[in-house]
DNA sequence: CTAATATCAGCGCTACTGAGATCT
DNA sequence: CAGATCTCAGTATCGCTGATATTA
């Protein structure tokens, strides 16, 4: 039983033998299995009501950064990789749904600070605990030690890619 | 050196320790190469004047069906999974910069060929070569093992995950 | 008559850009 | 005055849905 990408290397080897498509067996993999795990992802999402993309990573974002759960737009806007512009519409969105307050900034009279509500932080918990036992369900035809060495991978090649850590609790607001 | 994802898992065991969120490690990790991957091959397709999204993909899944290079849209759509109606919008493009042509299906009057022009068969393999240097740079990374490894356990997730091989060249138009 | 094919118009969603008001 | 912050209006992209004409 194999995947997707072992007919798309098939299919050129045959067509264009003389290249050396070594590359997909873990790019087009990485591509193809993105938009899968995301899928088992959306509709838990769904049922918790954040049914516009984005809007869960913007609420973990902000339960990451502990108490008080408050962050700037322009921070939310780094952490989420996302303009001002686009942050403001998704707030727009979250706060009528109650899921997060703005108030101005009293520190910075340009500013504003949006923090996450108590309902807010409800969800967000409930819906990433369901969300990981999912994802734990999908990884689940690998065992540990492979999955340990896979994460171990897919790290090297992040930072090779110049992925870096950046803890949500050391970065000023 | 450590990655996003490295810092995103301190960050929830330090504000919610009963957490597991082992499952991060291997899927976070993937959603986020997926972007990363996919932006070292949109400036590539964009100096071949694929500007659009997805016009890449459909000139491949012809390509790759070898000689001569046709299907109908029905087909491709199915290939590159997107509806019939999103199908006639690329093609509509790609048509008017020369890179494929629609013919009536002299088997199916109710049906279109679509064919890969010459132009378009120079563009798509030149693009693909460039395309898979900058990805071989990309996991240089990691040595030959590891990058066996890594496709060897992506495969078997994807495979979970419900992926299938199908051989472009054995699927009818 | 039912089903399949391709196209088209209209809609929804998403994010970006650039302008503007406010403040450091 | 330069630069930062946030919001807003306008724009572009993208794909889907549902209707339509044609044909199997």
């Amino acid at each position: 039983m194999s995947d997707y990408v072992t007919g798309l290397m098939a299919d050129w080897a045959r067509e264009h033998p003389g290249l050396d498509t070594s590359p997909m067996a873990v790019v087009n993999r990485i591509l193809r299995a993105g938009p899968l795990l995301q899928g088992l992802v959306d509709p838990i999402a769904n049922a918790h009501g954040l049914s516009r993309k984005g809007d869960l990573d913007v609420l973990t974002a902000l339960r990451r950064t502990g108490e008080p759960y408050e962050r700037t737009p322009s921070w939310l806007a780094r952490a989420v990789q996302l303009t001002t512009g686009g942050m403001t519409n998704r707030l727009d969105r979250l706060e009528v749904a109650g899921l997060v307050t703005r108030r101005p900034d009293p520190s910075d009279r340009r500013g504003v600070l949006v923090r996450l509500t108590a309902h807010g932080r409800a969800v967000v918990d409930s819906t990433l605990e369901e969300a990981l036992v999912e994802q734990a369900r999908a990884i689940a035809s690998l065992t540990a030690e492979e999955r340990t060495m896979l994460a171990a991978s897919l790290e090297r090649l992040l930072v090779g890619l110049g992925d870096r850590a950046e803890s949500s609790a050391l970065l000023a607001g």
